[in-house]
DNA sequence: ACGATTTGCTAACACGATTCAGTAACGCGC
DNA sequence: GCGCGTTACTGAATCGTGTTAGCAAATCGT
C-alpha cells in the first residue's frame, strides 16, 4: 500500500544526475571529485523525497552485510540481556546490526540457528552462553569469523571472551581478609564447572597470601540455589568454630545464607559477613543489608566480543585470542570489620 | 576467503536444469508441474553442493523480507529478555527473524532505531517497553504494520498487547480473601502508572465482592524498591489493628516486606501472609518462604505481539485491537490460612 | 490423424543498489 | 592550437534471486 519506496534512481532524476553520482555522494566517497554544490543538491533531493536506502540491495551488490549474528540461550537467563546489550551497543556504534537467534532446547538447534544466520549473510558470529562453560561449536560456524562469549571450545580454535573467575574469587576473599576475617567459609556455586573451580582457586590464593589457612570443612558444596545457601550456612555456623564470614558462590546462595543467619538470631554485616558473586541487579542491591558481591561483566563481554569480531572481519591480526574480563567488586553493606582491637 | 558461495545457478548446472526450475523446486511451488524425479535431482544437487540461499537477494527480488523489527529498552530490564524470547519463538516458527534494536537513552533514539530497521526492509515492527505505560510512537513507524507490546498510544491508533493489571490485582486479593483474611494491607508499586491503578482497582473490586471493606490507611504508597516495601510494612504493622496479609505491588517490595516482618519476630506465611506481583524468576521462587505472586506474562505478550503482526502483514482483518493477556497466579508458600475456626 | 490440452521446462526482465571503466568538457603551459 | 591533466560526471555490468510469459514435446480426445 504505502510501499512507495523511493529509489536512488528517483533521487538521481530529481537532482538531474546519474545513479552513480548519487551513490557516490550518499556513501560519502570523497575520492571522486564532486563539487559541494552538486553534493548539496543531491542530499537535498534525497531528503525531500524521503529516500531510504534498501539494505538488501546494498548487501547484495556490495557483498558485505551490516550485521553480525548472535546465537544465545535466550530462555534461562537474565544474563543474556546484558550480553545482548553490550554487543548491541558496540555493533550499533559501527552502524552494524545484531541478528539474535535462539539456541535453546533441542540439540542441533544451534546448528539450525547458525544456518539461518548465514543465510542472512551475517559478516560474523557470536556464540554466547548463559553460564561459563566449554561448548562444541557447530561446524557451519566456520563459514565466517566467529567469537565465543562466556564459553570456549576444547581446542581453542575460536577466540573467546570469558570472565576472570580466578580474579573474582581472589577479590572476594581479599575483601574479607582485609576486613580482618581469618575464619572464612565458602559455599560453592556448583561442582566441577569453571565458575566453581576458578573462584575457589582465586580464593585459596588470596587466603594463602594473607597467611590464612582454610580447613576443608569450611568449604561446603552448593548447587547455585538459595536453598543450598541456606543449608550450607546452617552447616557452617553449627561447627565448633563457626566462620565469621562466608564467601557465597553466587548471589542466590547469599540470599539463602541471609535467611539462615537471621533465623539464628544473628545479623548479616555485623555478626556474620557475606560476599556474593554475580551482582544480579534485581537482587544484590535490594537485599537487606545490601549485598557486597563480585560482578560478572556480561555487558563488557558482549562488547569485547563485538570488538574482537570487528577486528577479525577487517582482517586485523588478533594479538590476544583468549580475552578474560575482570570481575569488579561491588562494595555494599554485608561485610563488617572483624577484629583484634 | 572461504566465501565460495554456491548459487542457484551452480545448483542448476549440476542438476542439468535451468535456474528457474531450481527456484521453483526449492521454494516448493507446486503449481508448476515438475515431476518427482527432477525435484529429487535438484534437491540432491543442492545438498551436495551445500547450497545456502542468499536472503538479501531473495528479499530484494521478492520485495518481502523474512524479518520483523523489535524496538525495546534493552538496558534496564530483566523483562526485555522474556518479551524477546516469546517474540523470537513465534517469529522463528514461521521462519521469520527478529531484528532487535535498542531504544535506550536519548530521546529520538527510537526514531533512529525505527529508521534503521526500515532500511533493513522489516515487514513489521514491534515496539516494546519494560514497564506498562503510554508512549508516543515515532512517526516513521507507520511505514509498516506496527504493534505495541506492554505499552499503548494515546489515541489507540496502533494495536497493542498489554497485561491485565486489573485481573492480576483481583486475583491477588482473591487469594488472600479466600484464605480467610479480612484485614488486608497494600503497598503500591508506584503512583499514577497503569500498573498501580489497575492492580489497585482489581484489588478493590475483589474485596468488595468478598464483602471486605478496606480502610484507606491500609494502602501505603511505595516506589517499587525493596526499601519502600520494608518501610511500608513497618507502617502497616505498627497500626492499632495491623493487617494479617499484605498485597505487595511487586516482588521487590515483597522482599522488603519479608525483612521487616522477620525483624519484628514474626513469620512470613504464618503470622503474616504476603502476595507479590511480577514473578521475577530469580527472586520469587528463591525467597524463604517461596513467594506467592502474580506473574507478568511477558513471554506470552511477545508471542501475541508477533501473532498479531503476522495477521496484519498477511492482511487479515484484526478483530481485537487491544489485547490484554491474563496475569496468572503462582501459588507458593507465603500465604497462610487465616481463620475463624 | 489432427487439433487441443497438459507436461516440463526455459528465456528474459526485474529488484535496488555498488563499482569499474571510461569520457566529455575545460583549463593551462608552451 | 596541441597535448595533457584535472574535474565532473555517466554507462553498463554485476550481485543472486523471484516471477511472468511462453515454447516444444508428449498426451489425449474424437
Amino acid at each position: 500500500m504505502s510501499q512507495q519506496s523511493v529509489t536512488m534512481a528517483d533521487v538521481a532524476k530529481a537532482a538531474g544526475v546519474s545513479r552513480t553520482t548519487v551513490s557516490f555522494v550518499l556513501n560519502g566517497r570523497m575520492e571522486s571529485s564532486i563539487p559541494e554544490s552538486t553534493r548539496e543538491r543531491i542530499n537535498q533531493a534525497a531528503r525531500d523525497l524521503g529516500y531510504r536506502p534498501n539494505a538488501a540491495a546494498r548487501t547484495l551488490a556490495s557483498k558485505r552485510s551490516s550485521w553480525f549474528g548472535l546465537v544465545t540461550e535466550i530462555a534461562t537467563s537474565p544474563f543474556a540481556t546484558d550480553v545482548i546489550k553490550g554487543a548491541q551497543q558496540a555493533a550499533w556504534e559501527d552502524g552494524n546490526f545484531l541478528l539474535v537467534a535462539p539456541s535453546d532446547a533441542e540439540p542441533g538447534m544451534d546448528h539450525r540457528a547458525v544456518e539461518k544466520l548465514l543465510e542472512q549473510q551475517v559478516g560474523g558470529l557470536i556464540i554466547a552462553t548463559t553460564w561459563h562453560r566449554e561448548i562444541t561449536v557447530p561446524a557451519n560456524a566456520r563459514a565466517v569469523p566467529c567469537v565465543l562469549v562466556n564459553c570456549f571450545d576444547a581446542d581453542g580454535e575460536f577466540p573467546s571472551v570469558v570472565p576472570d573467575e580466578i580474579g573474582g574469587g581472589y577479590v572476594a576473599a581479599e575483601i574479607l581478609a582485609n576486613a580482618g576475617h581469618t575464619n572464612i567459609g565458602h559455599i560453592t556455586v556448583a561442582t566441577g564447572i569453571p565458575a566453581q573451580i576458578g573462584r575457589q582457586t582465586g580464593m585459596k590464593q588470596a587466603l594463602r597470601e594473607h597467611g590464612i589457612e582454610q580447613d576443608d570443612s569450611k568449604i561446603v558444596p552448593g548447587d547455585g540455589t538459595a536453598d543450598s545457601g541456606y543449608h550450607g550456612t546452617q552447616t557452617l555456623l553449627s561447627q565448633p568454630d563457626p566462620p565469621s564470614a562466608i564467601f557465597c558462590g553466587n548471589d542466590r546462595i547469599a540470599m539463602g545464607a541471609y535467611d539462615a543467619i537471621k533465623e539464628l538470631g544473628l545479623r548479616v554485616g555485623e555478626d556474620i559477613s557475606i560476599v556474593g558473586f554475580d551482582d544480579q541487579e534485581i537482587l544484590a542491591p535490594h537485599m537487606r543489608p545490601k549485598l557486597t558481591t563480585i560482578a560478572l561483566p556480561f555487558e563488557e563481554m558482549g562488547l569485547a566480543g563485538v570488538s574482537l569480531l570487528n577486528q577479525m572481519v577487517e582482517g586485523s591480526p588478533i594479538e590476544n585470542r583468549q580475552i578474560t574480563i575482570g570481575c569488579p567488586p561491588r562494595i555494599r553493606s554485608s561485610v563488617a570489620l572483624h577484629g583484634q582491637r
